[in-house]
RNA sequence: GCCGAAGUGGCGGAAUUGGUAGACGCGCUGGAUUCAAAAUCCAGUUCCUUCGGGAGUGCGGGUUCGAUUCCCGCCUUCGGUACCA
């Protein structure tokens, strides 16, 4: 009766879908507890073994809450719309739809294969019609709601209408691009469609002109947390910053909540900093500078206002919309010719010489409010537009980029603040006394920002400030594949929401997805589609990829309403999400948006939770090994091997250099690959193939290789050097492991625990499967506890005490192990236990009925199984977690290190009860202790019950 | 540059509150079993050693009876971020 575990594996998968095993309902008489995953994006590539990393732990420790006796909501579902899809859709012609779904029911026979505890009864496609009808509805809440200030809420725009009729805006403290300020009268003058502008300076969705980032290569916009280093995140596009009429969320309005709440999130600290940095609050004064000669006030915001009197000019963005006015006759060519080199410059240029600092001078001079001080205005492409105010004092005796800004243009510098009492402070340091400053002059920096900005404000001169780094998302994109806006426009162009009973406005089918040149959705070439009666039109840019997953996690505590996003009731039972596990990727956007659309929800009543994620947990990578092949050769001189690595080239500033390759390994022998696994990457080098990729054949310099046979080309021998390096799985890199060829090999059961036994979960590490017969090794070794001459055969005799001591140990170190998600020793102490019952033969029912218990949300199959030959008759997930008893862990006698001043010498064994100056006497009577006392003074003996005994000789 | 995390045997890692450093597993060595191999089982396995002992958790210092753990200063690696006024 030898352990078999894909048989069992699969007898069992079959009979949980039968019986609805993980099925789970509202229960109000017990207590809940909501473990989530990041739900993934199907793409066609299939899961690799890193992917399941997260969804095994929080496997795991959902079936040990339900076995504790909680109400466990553990859901999978889908992120399905998005680029990839349609990338794959222009490049094949193949529907999106169709792709999807059919990579979505591979994953979900990747996932069915390893045994996981989810309620599929609540699955979410954020693709589907009945789910996104919901995503537009939020979208509508957040169109018809602005953000009150004043209750610090967000609040009905309709409230706003009546306010504005009443009394205008002068009032209203809101979070808003609104300007300028009109009265009751003025606003009942206003026709619809200028009322409807000012509405959308105030909406939380709303529609304007912005810069955005601008994917060619895409054909549409991108977030700002879509792009990375200047190149779109996904595929590596160039992005250029472009002004567009974009759909925008107003999420600066929730800057201050998002960052201030983060302190009650059970969140990592690395976690909470990047959110933190993100939102990027600082504070200061915003204040106007004159221009002479001129109407225009530039309006600045600075941290330093202290170092006002060492602002020596000024510098806007290109794009600042004073800049035509203020540029001179005799500068027009200069300044023209810069803004077309600016326009010129990607972000990626921009970026990559950020040490270079470029601009031009306008010919106007701004008067220091301070010291009348008549300053030049410069423009300059490290003043952004959307920061601040798109315009800075500049104190080149304070900021690095002011200083380079200055001696490029030869212009002023005026030191302000003395540093010598602060050594090593650098230029920006907030450090020092203030020189050369009228009024300041003698004042530590930090009183001197105090006593500014009262200046400030006592003069009307401006006032304190909080600026952001964060901005407003954008929400637009010009690509078929996402969710409709429920939005018209009527024939003077007002928009309009859609009313909640014309929804879900479906995604027109179309075989004609491919992104239009210029800014044009696909959608707005389905005319029929488009145009509505009486010259009414729809939106035709479409919803971008976090549309979707900003809100899932309510949708599966109802998942199939379709009278609300999820009923009230189980809103309020399920609260939030207790524990949620995924990758650090989506630290800034998805758990962003996240937390901006539950606080929204929250502002309306529609959630009974501030915050939607309570505790966060970021699983580590499962990295591939990189194998690479180098031909080994003879040196025709030396008569030595040697390696050519034609391809190991770096390329640095000094140009391209070579790297020698100290590995020499015949890949062939020592790896017990085929040689036709090798494919040529390079001129000498080639890249291991996992056998399902065979097939290579290629010609190079070198040789050819065809059939599995290198010829070189100069003759002579010729053999294969390798040499690996840890890097991401990917198909390029052919280094992915299919969890399915290891669950097929070993078993789910062991796959999992091998995943968890690799180490701590939040660690990235590479995949290795030389460890995993361990765990299998183990795995049989628990399964022949039960097996006696080739039977099933248990027990009844009571246990002894050590047999209980064995079980209870294992109690409670795994149970406390899976707390604090620790459960690559939850894996050792069952080995432990395993080992110790083995070595004492131990197969009663009084400890292995617990043992398989304990093992239960672990090895989920062979504890089923083995439950059943126990004679039970429910599944044993629905079972409880076994009782840890104190009183089996109790000693009578405790072995004590001793050691002589901190080094352990000898160790001796006491009664639990013995008292510390009985066993201060007998430990210095030990021999091997006399010998080191011997001659010395004993200064000191510190016991520790129960812990150790420490004698301190001198 | 700034922010964050981490450095422990040949390898993955353990040590939860400052208390026996190296649990557990892999690998390796020796043995049993076998015609043989696989599998299994048993023993050993941080390094050095004159076999008394000595050293040892990235490096240098400190606090303490006692430090992988706390403090100060460095080094390295990995993430995040980047003209944020």
């Amino acid at each position: 009766m030898d352990y078999q575990p894909r048989s069992i594996e699969q007898k069992w998968q079959q009979q949980w879908v039968k019986d609805k095993t993980y099925r789970v309902e509202l229960d109000a008489n017990r207590p809940k507890y909501y473990v989530l995953d990041m739900f993934p994006y199907p793409s066609g590539a299939g899961l690799h073994v890193g992917h399941p990393l997260g969804y095994i732990a929080s496997d795991i420790y959902a079936r040990y809450k339900r076995l504790r006796g909680f109400n466990v909501l553990h859901p999978m579902g889908y992120d399905a719309f998005g680029l990839p899809a349609e990338q794959y859709a222009i490049q094949t012609g193949v529907h999106p739809a169709k792709s999807t779904a059919a990579n979505i029911n591979r994953y979900r026979e990747q996932l069915d294969n390893l045994g996981f505890s989810f309620d599929w009864d609540r699955e979410v496609q954020t693709c589907d019609p009945n789910y996104y009808k919901w995503t537009q509805w939020i979208f509508i809440q957040l169109f018809e709601h602005y953000y009150d200030q004043t209750s610090g809420k967000a609040q009905p725009i309709s409230d706003l209408q009546g306010i504005f009729t009443k009394q205008g805006n002068a009032n209203v403290k809101a979070a808003t691009a609104q300007e300028t300020i009109f009265t009751a009268a003025e606003w009942q003058s206003m026709d619809e469609k200028a009322q409807s502008d000012v509405l959308m300076n105030y909406r939380l969705a709303y529609r304007t002109v912005t810069y955005v980032n601008w994917c060619e290569a895409l054909g549409t916009v991108l977030a700002n947390d879509e792009v990375k280093d200047g190149i779109s995140e996904r595929g590596g596009h160039p992005v250029e910053r472009r002004p567009m009429l974009q759909w925008s969320l107003r999420i600066t309005a929730y800057a201050e909540r998002l960052l201030n709440d983060l302190n009650d999130l059970d969140w990592s600290d690395s976690m909470k900093k990047m959110q933190a940095n993100w939102i990027g609050r600082s504070e200061g004064a915003q204040l106007f500078f004159e221009v002479e000669g001129s109407d225009h006030k530039i309006e600045i915001f600075t941290t330093r206002p202290d170092t006002i009197f060492g602002a020596t000019f000024m510098v806007l963005a290109p794009e600042h919309d004073f800049v035509p006015d203020l540029t001179t006759p005799e500068q027009q060519k200069t300044i023209e010719e810069y803004i077309a080199y600016a326009n010129t410059r990607s972000e990626r240029d921009r970026m990559a010489d950020v040490k270079e600092v470029t601009g031009a001078f306008t010919g106007s001079y701004a008067i220091n409010p301070f010291n009348d001080a008549k300053v030049p205005i410069y423009i300059g492409d490290y003043v952004l537009k959307d920061y601040g105010t798109g315009a800075i004092m500049a104190v080149p005796s304070d900021d690095d980029r002011d200083n380079a800004f200055a001696d490029k243009f030869g212009l002023e510098i005026i030191d302000v603040i003395d540093k010598s009492n602060y050594p090593g402070a650098t230029r920006s340091d907030k450090l020092g006394i203030m020189i050369n400053s009228l009024f300041l002059d003698g004042m530590e920096v930090p009183d001197a920002i105090e006593e500014m900005l009262q200046r400030i404000e006592s003069i009307g001169l401006g006032k304190r400030q909080i600026n952001y780094k964060l901005r407003d998302a954008i929400y637009s994109r010009q690509r078929y594949w996402g969710e409709p806006f429920p939005i018209v426009y009527d024939e003077k162009g007002v928009a309009h929401a859609m009313k909640l009973e014309d929804l879900p406005l479906e995604l027109p089918d179309s075989e004609d997805f491919k992104p239009a040149s210029g800014a044009q959705s696909p959608l707005a070439r389905i005319t029929d589609w488009v145009n509505l009666p009486d010259g009414w039109t729809r939106e035709t840019d479409t919803m971008p990829g976090f549309a979707g997953s900003s809100w899932y996690f309510l949708r599966y505590m109802d998942a199939n309403n379709s009278n609300a996003f999820a009923s009230q009731e189980a809103v309020n039972y399920w609260q939030d999400v207790d524990l949620y596990i995924g990758g650090t990727e989506h630290a800034v956007g998805h758990l962003m948006y996240s937390r901006f659309w539950h606080k929204f929800l929250y502002d309306k009543g529609l959630v009974p939770t501030n915050e939607p994620f309570k505790r966060l947990v970021n699983q580590g990578m499962i990295q591939g090994v990189i194998e690479s092949i180098f031909l080994e050769k003879k040196d025709p001189q030396t008569d030595l091997r040697i390696v050519e690595p034609a391809i190991a080239e770096k390329e640095s500033a000094e140009g391209k250099t070579f790297v020698p390759i100290p590995v020499l390994v015949d890949y062939v022998t020592e790896y017990g690959l085929e040689s036709s696994h090798l494919t040529q990457v390079g001129l000498d080098q080639f890249r291991a193939w996992r056998p399902e990729y065979a097939d290579a054949t290629f010609v190079s310099k070198s040789g050819t290789y065809q059939n599995g046979v290198f010829t070189a080309s100069n003759g002579g021998p010729l053999k294969f050097a390798t040499q690996s390096e840890v890097g991401k799985m990917s198909k390029s890199k052919y280094n992915v492991i299919n969890p399915d060829d290891v669950v097929e090999r070993y078993g789910a059961d062991c796959f999992r625990m091998y995943e968890m036994f690799l180490g701590p979960i939040e660690q990235s590490k590479p995949w290795d499967t030389k460890g995993i017969d361990g765990v299998s090794k183990f795995l049989r070794k628990f399964w022949n506890l039960f097996i006696r001459n080739d039977q099933f055969t248990i027990s009844e005799e009571a246990p002894t005490k050590a047999e209980l001591k064995i079980l209870h140990t294992a109690i409670k170190k795994v149970s406390d192990d899976i707390e604090r998600l620790s459960f690559n020793t939850c894996v050792a102490a069952f080995m432990v236990a395993t080992n110790e019952l083995t070595k004492v033969k131990c197969n009663k029912r009084a400890i292995l009925e617990e043992m398989v218990l304990l093992l239960a949300p672990f090895a989920v199959h062979l504890s089923e199984e083995l439950w059943q030959r126990l004679g039970h008759e429910g599944s044993v997930h629905h079972a409880s977690y076994p009782v840890f008893n104190e009183a089996y862990l109790k000693e009578d006698e405790v072995e004590y290190p001793i050691s002589i001043n901190g080094k352990k010498r000898a160790t001796a064994v006491f009664a639990a009860d013995a008292s510390k100056s009985d066993m201060e006497a007998a430990a210095v009577a030990i021999p091997n202790i006399q010998k080191w006392i011997e001659g010395k003074t004993v200064r000191k003996i510190i016991v520790v019950p129960g812990r150790m005994i420490n004698i301190v000789v001198g």
